[in-house]
DNA sequence: GTCTATATCGGGATAGAC
DNA sequence: GTCTATCCCGATATAGAC
C-alpha cells in the first residue's frame, strides 16, 4: 500500500483544484505543482487521471448521505417538526460552508450524463435521501407525531427541495431558504394532500 | 454578414454535440466533421471556440424564460390554480422532450462557477422566473383568486421546485412530479404560511 | 516513492490558395 | 466562404535513474 498521507493529500488538493477549475482545466501538472511534487509521483499513487477522479468521487460519496444529518433516534412525537426543520437547515448550512462541494458535484453530474458509472452513484445518493425521509416520516406517523399522508411523495419533495436549495445558494441567490424549508416541513406535518390530476 | 443558414447549422450541431459530450470533449474538428466542412470554415463564422460557446448560450437564453410558459392574460379568478398547475407541467414536459437541454445547461452552470459572465445570465433566468411568479401571484390576489400570503417566498419556492424537477428528471428518477407540483401550487393557493424561526 | 527527461498525441488556431 | 496544410502548445503518460 502506498504512503497514506501522500495519498490523502493528493485527494485533498485535487478536490480543491477540480472544484475551482473543473476536471479538464485542471492538469496533473497543476496538481503536482500545487503539492510541490513531480507528475510521476502522482502516477505512482493513481494509475491515471480518471482513476484519481474516480477515487475522489468514492471518498465524497462515502462522506455524505442522509444519516449524517438526520438521525431517527433524535426524533420524538413532541419535537418532530422542529427537529426535521433544524436538521435540514443544519445540513444546508454545513454544505454552504464548503464552497467547493456544490461545484465538484456539478462536475460529477456532468460526467454522469456521459458515463453511467457516475450517474448511478449520484442517483444512489438522492435515492438514499428519499428513502431516508420516507423511513423517518413513517416513524413520525408511528409515534403519532403527525397524521398519515402520502409519505412517499412528501419524501420526494423534501429531497428535491433540499437539493435545490444547495444549488440556488451556490449561485449566490439570496432566497428565504429557512422559510421555504420550514414551510415544506409544515406541509408534510399537516398532511396536506396534492390533488391528483 | 455571414451566410445565415451555415451559421445556424453550426449552432444547432454544436448544441447537440456539446450536450452529449461536454464542451471540452467536443473539439472544433468534431463539429466540422459532423457538418462535413473544414475547421477553418467554422473559424470564419466564429472567431474562437469560446465565441461559439458564448453565441450558443445567447441563443439558448433568448429562447427560454418565464413568459414562454406562463402568460398572465390566460389567468382568471376561476381557473387560476388549474392554469398554474397545467402551465408548470407543460413547461416540464416540454423541457423533457429536449433531452439535450438539461445537459447543456449543466455545462453552462459549471462555466458559471469560474466565469461570472455565464453566472450572471443563469441567475438572470432564475430571477426572471421568480419575478414572473411574483407578478403572477400578485395578479391572482388582485383578482381574488386566492388570499394574500408571503408571495415573494412562494414565488421562490415555485422557482426552485420547477428547476429541481427538470434536474431530477434528467437523472432518470421517476418521481411523482405531477403530484409534487400540484401540491406546491395548492399550498400557494391556500395561502399556507411558513413559521418564522 | 520520487525524481528528470521525454515520448506521443490531440486540440485550438492560422496561412494562403481558390 | 471554404478549402489543404501546417504551426504551436499543453496534456497524459512513461522510461529509467536514484
Amino acid at each position: 500500500m502506498s504512503n497514506p498521507s501522500t495519498y490523502e493529500v493528493i485527494l485533498d488538493t485535487s478536490y480543491r483544484l477540480f472544484a475551482e477549475q473543473g476536471f479538464e482545466k485542471t492538469s496533473m501538472a497543476m496538481i503536482a505543482k500545487e503539492l510541490d511534487v513531480s507528475k510521476p509521483a502522482l502516477y505512482y499513487h493513481f494509475s491515471s487521471k480518471e482513476a484519481l477522479i474516480d477515487k475522489l468521487f468514492e471518498e465524497i460519496c462515502r462522506s455524505i448521505g442522509f444519516h449524517v444529518y438526520f438521525q431517527l433516534e433524535n426524533y420524538t412525537a413532541k419535537n418532530f417538526g422542529a427537529r426535521l426543520t433544524s436538521d435540514g437547515l443544519n445540513m444546508i448550512h454545513t454544505q454552504r460552508e464548503d464552497e467547493h462541494y456544490t461545484r465538484i458535484m456539478n462536475q460529477y453530474q456532468a460526467l454522469g450524463y456521459r458515463d453511467p458509472k457516475y450517474a448511478r452513484q449520484l442517483v444512489g445518493i438522492l435515492e438514499g435521501f428519499t428513502s431516508g425521509f420516507t423511513e423517518l416520516l413513517n416513524y413520525g406517523v408511528s409515534i403519532g407525531a403527525f397524521p398519515e399522508g402520502n409519505l412517499g411523495v412528501q419524501a420526494q419533495m423534501l429531497t428535491m427541495i433540499i437539493d435545490s436549495m444547495d444549488n440556488f445558494m451556490s449561485y449566490g441567490l439570496e432566497y428565504d431558504y429557512e422559510v421555504i424549508w420550514t414551510q415544506a416541513v409544515n406541509q408534510v406535518m399537516t398532511g396536506a394532500e396534492g390533488n391528483e390530476l
